[in-house]
DNA sequence: TGGGTGAACGTTTTT
DNA sequence: CGTTCACCCA
């Protein structure tokens, strides 16, 4: 009996197929993990082949982090020289070895997309640009596709030299100094890392050949979502031994609009014709009347690979449909229906998920949720890392590891309230480009700059915190570093002193920063400020998502690929809604293609229940739309659907006050789930408040507690609000804070 | 210099 | 509706 005995004879065939270019399409839960995870152990135990030499390519964290899980447990000796890591990270790695080979210092910075707007919009400026006419956003999107198509600056200049459109001269110019002003700030966007490795490997002949010697055997997973420059990147490595293995599935290609081409894997034969090609057809996550489902809306497109899923699991549940007045009723049902299902003890709230076509239609089960004291988890939405406290303290970190990122001096020099303000920043900047330094390095000689006059002094101290950190930096790990900082700059102090539920909310991101960077030196093998750096960067929101916490997931569904749930909801199925208003009027069928595989990957999302729901009408930007059911509802087959005769969901919990409260809340209290503390919290730490005491709850402000009563795993608290009227609530979840006066 | 106020504008989706 | 950006005053 050997470990592959439990694979099926295709998965077999996957595993024991090693050499050369192998294609193998993988429906949705048909076990490709499983699959790769045991094509290592295989290639490792049975091949002989040395760890070192294997590599397997992932697009998030999150995958990586499951990957190497898996393949830690089923390959005895060795599994951690095997290189698991992200298109990123890898590239990262690669250029902070020899990125130098291309005129970059080693410890260049990785610019976000904050980053790139705040250069976008200098450049603009500078060329006189009008941002009315062509916005950052055009400009940014333009620009990531051409690096996505690996089109250099001078390439897409010559090409727009030769059409006609004033337009793209115009890009093209900002494209060449945008490029310009990221390599005189030693700095690469998310693109460049791919491109600027792929640079690497086409000039430096050696360093390719080192790598390709090392990584004789390649793994990608979700090939359908490679772009043009990874896939160069991807074959460049893999040109010498041919070992390339890729899994994907056309049918869940949603990354289009970020360059994703899907010509990769429905042309992968094309490039290797040698190539081996395996089905995975068997899905072993959902039930029939699901797949049934996937499949029958997935049969609409035209462009895909032949396959159909099929599964030995049971019939299972109807699919449900349920439509509404509007969204606020449909995000009262789905948290009323949740609720039940847990106090019936059907589902636990991780087994749970809400999946919805775009970010701001979370807001609504946000608010749904925490009137129903259900705990949840907002997956994407503002990045932990975008926020603008930790913004500050990470460019502070990176002024003080690589002085020529301009965008990060700019961002804190005034941060705290130095008296240096645009007037000040101008003239240095002038003296900057006069004499072709970086901006740190003119304000290091202020007192060398005429037009600044007294306004150098101001500068001065500045310049000197930062080399005093500088001059320190060898000796401070990085949770030291960062603790001086805020120490020193005063940040969390000038916080304290505004004392509102806001600030709070900041201090506490920063402590979460600051246990980041501790667990960041305990896991990594050679900690350094660049190192920490990198790896903030590189972090996406769902990499966050800890399967052992108990919530409700809220996330788009592209966030949710690649993931699975008991029970799932699809809100918000609409025309216009999902699929997209722009994808309606426009008239390209490939983006409505592009949709439906998306809801495809919605639906195969869940193992045993799916309900989709839709709203009659819809606030969209404080206008109310009205907007027929969605398309692909149509498309599944009647017989699978259960429309729910009951005709109005239960109320949970009356809410009297207007909704403009919630935006409030929203201001002043920023954290966008409950954290797992106060879920844990045990009965026998007691509560901080008694009967009597004035206490303020995030939603409702202040009130009286009135009573108390233990409800056996947790304390049922009741609160007479000032504003919001009595409301009973269980401790754990209420986050109630007592206030003393 | 910096803070405050009002108009304008925008929605896919994210490594 | 919510955010961002420009402009104006202390």
């Amino acid at each position: 009996m050997s470990k592959y005995d439990s694979l099926n004879a295709m998965q077999q065939e996957a595993v024991f197929h090693t050499e050369g270019p192998v294609l193998i399409l993988a429906g949705a839960g048909s076990g490709k993990t499983r699959v790769l995870t045991h094509r290592i152990a295989y290639l490792i135990e049975e091949k002989g082949i040395n760890p070192w030499n294997i590599m397997a390519i992932t697009f998030t964290n999150k995958a990586a982090q499951e990957m190497r899980e898996r393949v830690d447990q089923i390959v005895g000796f060795g599994s951690e020289s095997i290189w698991v890591s992200t298109f990123h990270s890898s590239c990262v790695r690669m250029l902070r070895r020899y990125i130098d080979r291309l005129g970059y210092d080693n410890n260049f910075t990785i610019y976000d997309t904050d980053d790139q707007k705040t250069v976008i919009k200098e450049i603009c400026k500078r060329l006189n640009i009008d941002t009315k006419q062509f916005k950052e956003r055009t400009l940014m999107a333009a620009i990531s596709s051409a690096k996505d198509e690996l089109i250099s600056p001078a390439e897409y200049k010559l090409q727009a030299s030769t059409a006609s459109g004033y337009g793209a001269q115009t890009i093209a110019r900002v494209y060449e100094a945008y490029q310009k002003q990221l390599r005189q700030n030693n700095a690469l966007d998310f693109d460049d890392l791919i491109v600027k490795t792929v640079e690497l490997f086409q000039s430096c002949p050696d360093v390719l050949d080192y790598y390709q010697e090392r990584f004789r055997y390649i793994m990608v997973d979700e090939y359908q979502d490679t772009n043009t420059a990874q896939f160069k990147f991807v074959s460049l490595l893999a040109e010498k031994y041919k070992n390339l293995c890729v899994v994907g599935d056309d049918d869940q290609s949603i990354y289009k609009f970020r360059g994703a081409n899907i010509g990769n894997i429905l042309g992968y034969e094309k490039v290797f014709p040698q190539a081996k090609v395996i089905k995975l057809e068997q899905n072993y996550r959902s039930t029939q009347n699901i797949l049934n489902a996937a499949n029958e809306v997935i049969k609409n497109n035209e462009g895909r690979k032949d396959k159909t899923l099929w599964t030995a699991n049971e019939e299972g549940a109807p699919i449900h449909f349920r439509q509404f007045q509007n969204g606020y009723e449909e995000a009262e049902y789905i948290a009323g229906a949740i609720s039940q299902k847990v106090r019936e003890g059907i589902y636990d709230y991780k087994d749970c998920a809400i999946l919805y076509r775009t970010n701001a239609q979370s807001r609504l089960f946000e608010e749904k949720f925490l009137i129903a004291n259900i705990p949840y988890k907002i997956v994407g939405g503002v990045n932990f890392y975008a926020r603008k406290e930790i913004k500050d303290l990470l460019a502070y970190m990176k002024t003080i590891d690589n002085a020529k990122d301009d965008v990060a001096v700019k961002r804190i020099i005034n941060v705290p309230k130095r008296g240096i303000g645009a007037a000040t920043l101008g003239k240095v900047q002038d003296y900057a480009d006069a004499y072709g330094i970086s901006f740190y390095q003119a304000l290091r000689q202020a007192e060398e700059i005429p037009t600044l006059g007294r306004g150098s002094a101001k500068v001065r101290p500045f310049v000197e915190f930062i080399q005093k950190f500088r001059s320190q930096i060898e000796y401070l790990s990085v949770k030291e570093l960062l603790e001086k900082l805020i120490e020193e700059t005063g940040y969390v102090k000038e916080l304290e002193a505004e004392d509102t539920d806001e600030a709070k909310a900041r201090i506490e991101n920063i402590d979460e920063l600051i246990s980041k960077a501790a667990s960041y030196e305990d896991e990594a093998e050679d900690p350094s400020l660049s190192g920490f750096l990198e790896e903030v960067a590189l972090i996406a929101d769902i990499d966050s998502v800890e399967e052992s916490d108990n919530r409700v997931l809220l996330m788009t569904l592209h966030s949710a690929k690649g993931l699975e749930f008991p029970n799932v909801y699809l809100a918000g199925m609409e025309d216009g809604i999902f699929p997209g208003y722009m994808t309606i009027v426009g008239d390209d069928p490939q983006d409505m293609e592009e949709e439906r595989r998306l809801c495809y990957v919605g639906i195969t999302r869940a193992m045993k229940e799916l309900t989709l729901s839709a709203a009659q009408q819809r606030m969209i930007r404080g206008e109310t739309q009205y907007n027929k059911v969605s398309r692909f509802i149509r498309e599944i087959p009647r017989e699978l659907v259960e429309l729910g005769r009951e005709p109005k969901a239960r109320r949970i919990t009356k809410m009297p006050e207007p909704s403009s409260s919630y935006a409030k809340m929203r201001q002043t209290y920023q954290k966008t789930s409950f954290s797992p503390k106060q879920f844990e919290v045990k009965k026998s730490q007691g509560l901080a408040y008694g009967v009597g005491d004035t206490v303020r709850h995030i939603k409702f402000g202040t009130g009286t507690v009135q009573a108390i009563v233990d409800g056996g795993k947790d304390y049922e608290v009741t609160v007479d609000f000032d504003k919001a009227g009595t409301k009973k609530m269980f401790a754990s979840f209420a986050k109630l804070k007592k206030i003393t006066e």
